[in-house]
RNA sequence: GGACGGUUACCCAAGUGGACAAAGGGGACUGACUGUAAAUCAGUUGGCACAGGCCUUCGUUGGUUCGAAUCCAACACCGUCCA
């Protein structure tokens, strides 16, 4: 590829809300670029993540898939590991109160992330860095100089903080040192490209651009992607709200919550987590528009290939056939569990016993509404004696075998 | 430091002495229907017993009362404003 066909493939997807900023970014890129290839060295382009959880969602992978095409074109990606910040906590989550990791917590946190991050990216040019190296060394007096190229104005006219300002929710002075901080490590890792989510537009494009030239090395360019919708279609998709899809699980559960996705955020599916390219993307959204692919076929299409992304062909195809059988056709899957009942076998102790139901009032009720089968007949009375070698369902999705 | 307001079930939120296991919304679950776990509609959503019944829960601890989520006191935590 020469260089404007880097360009178009690297800003492809980019959305900064403001065509102005996208020239400005293009072009910088481009010439960033040429740059590189003059003096034989890759781009270093970094995105940042958050290791207060364990588990990344497919949500992360957006910004990684992006990194990947940065080494496909031979340079050099670096997965920062907020080590760092994840030490303060975040103050957005004051009423969870979340516990504050230790190092050695957020440490294992961060090994686990990056295992799971290679499914995407290319180890041999990835760099780990966890910015507790650089951001723990500052003093009082660093971050006084840092703090001094912003104005509380600035921050203010984020949406965010506005909003909260406007409806007097509570703004914390330490929130501010966030932006701050991301920009120090921009700095401290050299990047040329710092890669993030809409909502990042703030830290990387103001922040991070402000404080890389008061330290007087190039700003880095803002490479900012559409933030991808959790399984309710809407909201963002974060483990905090429950609808999200974890890399870390079975190639079943991932196809089975791509379908419950709303067809409306198909789009947005398609564009930030497949691996297909735009002309595909086009094709196969305006055949959903005409009619002439199905919804649901769609969705089914969507779902494998977003498996297939993380478990393999194999895998995906396997997730699609028992979701179609278990859904479609009501049909059992292909593992179920086996219970051995703990005392006399009748239905509302091994329901409760079996963990299927949280408790025996839980239990009656969903007996008494026909949630339960035996051997795939609804039964009414919770204390049926259940025979071994029956399955014992729960709804549509649940089951046990009991045995003896 | 001062003034005022808040703390209710998974979440948001109503309730200001009895009819409160506690409105409403969200979420979740079940059912019907369907195009799928989408959409829509209906039901359920503290526990135990399941015929009434009993127990636990409205920030914490005490108190007033026949009776408190509701009144009083102290404490804890949180927020807004003024300094």
């Amino acid at each position: 590829m020469n260089i404007n066909q880097q360009v178009t493939y690297l800003m492809r997807g980019v959305e900064y809300g403001d065509p102005a900023m996208y020239e400005v970014m293009k072009n910088e890129l481009r010439e960033r670029l040429i740059e590189a290839d003059r003096k034989g060295r890759p781009l270093r382009v970094y995105c940042g993540y958050d290791p207060r959880t364990s588990d990344l969602h497919i949500g992360h992978t957006v910004t990684m898939r992006k990194l990947r095409q940065f080494q496909e074109l031979g340079h050099q990606a670096i997965f920062l590991i907020g080590t760092y910040t994840a030490l303060i906590g975040d103050p957005s989550d004051k009423d969870k109160l979340r516990p504050q990791l230790t190092p050695e917590e957020a440490k294992q946190n961060a090994e686990t992330y990056a295992e799971q991050a290679f499914r995407i990216l290319d180890k041999e040019k990835t760099e780990i860095r966890y910015n507790a190296e650089w951001l723990t060394g500052l003093t009082f007096k660093d971050l006084i100089q840092l703090a001094s190229n912003f104005t509380l104005q600035q921050f203010l006219s984020r949406e965010n903080f506005r909003k909260r300002w406007e409806s007097e929710e509570a703004i914390y002075f330490h929130e501010l040192f966030y932006a701050i901080m991301q920009g120090y490590d921009a700095y401290a890792l050299e990047a040329d490209v710092q890669v993030g989510g809409s909502d990042q537009v703030f830290n990387i494009v103001n922040a991070a651009r402000k404080i890389m030239t008061f330290l007087e090395v190039k700003p880095n360019i803002g490479i900012i992607l559409p933030i991808l919708p959790g399984t309710d279609g809407t909201l963002k998709m974060s483990k905090s709200l429950g609808n999200h899809i974890p890399l870390n699980t079975t190639p079943e559960d991932m196809f089975g919550k791509v379908m419950s996705v709303p067809d409306f955020a198909m789009p947005s599916y398609s564009r930030l987590v497949t691996r297909w390219s735009v002309e595909k993307i086009e094709a196969f959204e305006s055949a959903i528009k005409t009619g002439d692919l199905h919804p649901r076929d769609a969705k089914m299409e969507l779902a494998e290939e977003i498996t297939a992304a993380f478990f393999g062909e194999t895998q995906a195809q396997h997730a699609r056939t028992e979701f179609i059988n278990l859904f479609q056709k009501g049909e059992l899957p292909d593992r179920i569990a086996e219970f051995k009942p703990l005392g006399e076998p009748f239905l509302l102790e091994i329901l409760v016993d079996s963990g299927l139901v949280s408790s025996k009032s839980q239990a009656r009720r969903l007996i008494e509404q026909h949630g339960v089968k035996i051997d795939g007949n609804s039964v009414d009375d919770p204390y049926l004696y259940v025979h071994p070698n029956t399955i014992v369902q729960v709804g549509k999705r649940h089951f046990i075998r009991v045995i003896e």
